[in-house]
DNA sequence: TATTGTTATACTCTATAACTATA
DNA sequence: TATAGTTATAGAGTATAACAATA
């Protein structure tokens, strides 16, 4: 008898996380909240190839690819060969892209607010501390 | 010049949400995460009806709809109408979901040692409570 | 041979809106 | 009128496998 799994952090962590999109999609739809992960971390990390973009946003390879394409297709992001290594896709944001990331980022300090308001101040930032550690962790064999 | 986002808490979230389903993924493919939180709260928890069972889980109605059909088309769950109130159905686990869940365990307690290994005990069991204090704030108008 | 990324394929999750049936 | 659940519809995320191009 017991509550061995739901009590456990990996359901608890999909459960929260689902809650938090959910709160993000009500307040508008125009960007996933994927789509805005991969427009924030070219924001604040600069331009990036896909496969340190996915590191980032623990997206996998195949899944960014048709994620990069529909923004691509939008006219948020450019990709560019790196000549320096042809293999190499340097993902950029275009003018458009940086507009659209910077009044996203309304959406997301609401999302993160309602989050702080939930747990208050103290335990927020203990979360956030806790959750970077995890999200560091790659699990075992992605790319 | 910031990490505004991608140091978030969202995001964060998200991120490691991710990469706890991935690292479940990698174990077995038969049951995804929601539909093991579905079985296992089942378990843990007893015949739900569905709105029961989806604010237990955070998932909304219709996706749980579709996601119960899937599990009884399976045969690991039985829909039976609750007498008392002809609007509600009862959910309940058949002998092969039982099983099926049962075994799901063992996978399920592979993440959970995952996502120790790499906290430790003290910073897990941390995470773990303010996950559930997350997990239990229903965003705004989700029912 | 290993790396980077794409494509084909398949399936699930997700959610809104409109609906049926109950209460 | 309100609640419980379904269905139609639409779209995105997810991942495996096979592949091309490059190193």
């Amino acid at each position: 008898m017991g509550t061995d799994f739901t009590d456990g952090i990996a359901h608890q962590l999909r459960r929260a996380s689902q809650s938090a999109t959910t709160f993000w999609q009500l307040q508008g739809r125009d960007l996933t909240a994927p789509q805005f992960s991969v427009l924030a971390a070219l924001t604040e990390y600069g331009a990036q190839d896909q496969t340190s973009l996915g590191k980032l946003t623990s997206i996998d390879k195949s899944t960014l690819a048709t994620l990069v394409d529909r923004l691509s297709d939008r006219g948020l992001i450019d990709k560019t060969t790196d000549p320096a290594n042809r293999r190499r896709r340097r993902i950029q944001l275009t003018d458009a892209g940086r507009d659209r990331c910077a009044r996203a980022y309304a959406q997301a300090a609401a999302t993160e607010q309602w989050i702080t308001d939930v747990l208050g101040d103290t335990d927020a930032r203990q979360l956030r501390t806790l959750l970077q550690k995890l999200g560091d962790a790659q699990p075992p064999t992605r790319s």
